[in-house]
RNA sequence: GCAACCGUAGCUCAGCUGGAUAGAGCAUCCGCCUUCUAAGCGGACGGUCGGAGGUUCGAAUCCUCCCGGUUGCGCCA
């Protein structure tokens, strides 16, 4: 994906280094925007505002950074940006002209296009897959895990100008199924709730392993098994009692997939069913064995993948029918054809890595061209502190349980407060947005390929760096606003105390970091920028008065910095999927 | 056995496409609400960056080996 050279500034700025560096060292061969991938912010304010690292030069020039840095400095002319340059070692750092640069940064952001996104040139049409819960089982917090990366990589996506779709793929066909539905009709005896029947069913799906583990080893085993593969016989025909139930009890779990997605406020533009691709997946995989890509090996058909050191990737089982790889195959084939896409991208925990690459390489050796163009995004689990959750073992923490405990958490210790000051509308859609940007920030602020061990009182703590903390930055800007009546043609030269440089510069920082975030496929990294911004917020607030400024002049541009910075909050939040409230 | 990922402060994590003095939050301790939301702000304490080599002017960052942990590796999904 090429990025365009959005930053104006930092565009700016490379050209003028090429320039400098065409006159002083005509022998160095620089393009401008190598240069600008080479600008940086320098550690200290009192470094300057904007650092180009010397190193690059010093090996065709054969001198040392700190003597190219030297040279340059005395030669950057000023402009309208730049005050001056000054070497600090091997960096040859700008100072910029505060006046111009604030009010490029300001107005950029409140009347141009800063948060406009449109980052990127000629980027390939994506399709983003994620959220493949099983029916018939409960939502567990790990399920939110991926729910939340993907819904923020989508808008992370679009907000940089990539056309993008989402998709989710979840599992209404395999065992599992065959064996809830088993302990439903032969030992269930308790009636269907009215509500919540989806979660009702995933505790049968884990009762119904309890029992046949029980049964391991006594008479009754061979015939429990007898009966699931009757089961999965009738639910592959289309026809039965068991079909039936399953056509009803599915629609369950649908409802409290959909509940949880209504609840995330996350949307998919297409359902895959894994009993959609069921059937014309083994016909794909037929086809292929006839045409010699494909082996028969012990009965079974796979491709023999060991040339790539991966293995053997089994299709077909002996009695005919198919793989999770198997139907990945035909939707990997659905999503270019149907969707018009010309990249895929599958949010996936990493323990199907193998798969994937298995997959791919399937695919690749179909001749399927796309195969190249499909990424397997993967990210670590959620566990308990005794280990990995599994809704066979019963051993989860249900999404909706912590829902529940954090809105408690939040009516409670924070919102009560407001109890006859704000209508119950009010107080509970805080509550929930609220609740919202706390498991949102917490899903996706540590970096995907580690694995987090939920533990509920941990989750529950809403202070320090969390969703709620940036929340209440934007909740304060906009309540400050309110009550302020101010000029907005103001100057921006009087904003030069060192918390308000500091809330600039990390403005300036939003698009850069939308930019890396994209192409690390690091979500968190967007996460401790909105974190830097809230505290640069605070700090501000804590020490600057806006609307007891010393001047007119000073409330005005302080009071336009705090509109800068909660339009800022707000369009980072939103690409996290989290909403910004107005007061909480 | 092979492969992938992880190992940074007491705990949870940033920093890793080599670059300026390794940063946060939590916990502990000390301060700050008669003025814009204290879900806040300031300060103190706290680190042989798992270990050993190597590459480099320069390594938490790259390479090799080792140690520890997690996961995956043909009829589950």
């Amino acid at each position: 994906m090429k990025f365009k050279s959005h930053n104006l500034l930092y565009a700016e700025i490379s050209q003028e280094i090429q320039n400098t560096v065409a006159q002083v060292y005509p022998e160095a061969k620089l393009e401008a925007d190598q240069i600008y991938a080479l600008l940086s912010r320098p550690p200290k304010a009192d470094m300057g505002d904007i650092a180009f690292a010397c190193f690059p030069l010093a090996k065709s020039l054969k001198q040392a950074p700190p003597q190219i840095a030297q040279k340059l400095a005395e030669a950057i002319k000023s402009s309208q940006y730049i005050e001056q340059a000054k070497a600090f070692g091997p960096y040859l750092n700008f100072f910029l002209n505060q006046g111009s640069f604030n009010q490029l940064v300001i107005e950029s952001i409140l009347k141009g296009d800063a948060l406009k996104g449109n980052l990127v040139e000629n980027a390939p049409k994506t399709i983003i897959e994620f959220s493949q819960p099983n029916t018939h089982k409960e939502m567990h917090v790990g399920h939110m895990r991926n729910l939340c990366l993907g819904d923020a990589l989508v808008k992370l996506h679009r907000y940089a100008g990539v056309e993008t779709l989402s998709t989710t793929f979840p599992g209404d066909v395999g065992t599992h199924v065959a064996k809830c539905l088993w302990y439903y009709k032969k030992h269930n005896q308790q009636p269907a709730p009215e509500k919540r029947k989806g979660a009702w069913l995933g505790t049968l799906y884990t009762k119904a392993n309890n029992l046949l583990e029980q049964q391991r080893g006594t008479s009754q085993e061979e015939e429990n098994k007898a009966e699931l593969t009757k089961i999965l016989k009738e639910l592959h025909a289309g026809q039965g009692e068991y079909y039936d139930l399953w056509r009803e009890t599915r629609e369950w779990s649908i409802e409290l997939m959909n509940e949880v997605y209504h609840w995330a406020d996350v949307e998919f533009d297409s359902w895959y069913w894994e009993s959609d691709v069921d059937a014309t997946s083994v016909e794909l995989v037929k086809k292929y064995l006839d045409e010699g890509l494909f082996v028969k090996d012990a009965g079974a058909v796979g491709i023999d993948l060991s040339d790539d050191k991966l293995g053997f990737c089994l299709l077909l089982k002996s009695d005919g029918t198919g793989l999770y790889a198997t139907k990945d195959l035909e939707l990997a084939r659905r999503k270019f054809q149907e969707q018009g896409v010309e990249k895929s991208i599958y949010v996936v925990d990493n323990r199907q890595a193998l798969h994937f690459k298995q997959v791919f390489k399937t695919l690749e050796k179909m001749g399927f061209e796309n195969a190249k163009n499909c990424y397997h995004l993967q990210y670590e689990m959620v566990e308990l502190p005794d280990g990995a959750m599994s809704s066979r073992k019963g051993n989860i923490v249900a999404i909706q349980d912590l829902i529940d405990q954090m809105i408690n958490k939040i009516e409670t210790d924070y919102l009560q407060k407001y109890n006859g000051l704000w209508t119950q509308e009010e107080l509970d859609h805080t509550a929930k947005i609220v609740a919202a940007g706390a498991i949102k920030y917490g899903m996706t602020r540590v970096d995907s390929n580690k694995k987090i061990v939920f533990d509920m009182n941990e989750w529950l703590r809403l202070d320090g760096e969390s969703g709620p903390y940036i929340q209440y930055t934007h909740a304060r800007i906009n309540s400050l606003l309110d009550k302020l009546s101010f000029n907005s043609n103001a100057d921006f030269g009087v904003l030069t105390h060192k918390l308000e440089k500091e809330l600039l510069q990390t403005l300036f920082q939003f698009n850069n970091t939308i930019e890396g975030a994209l192409k690390n496929y690091k979500l968190h990294s967007l996460c401790s920028y909105l974190y830097e911004l809230s505290k640069a917020f605070n700090s501000f607030y804590a020490e600057c008065s806006v609307g007891n400024a010393e001047s007119e002049q000073l409330k005005d541009a302080r009071a336009q910095l705090c509109q800068a910075v909660r339009v800022t909050l707000a369009k980072g939040l939103n690409i996290l999927g989290i909403q910004a409230p107005l007061k909480m």
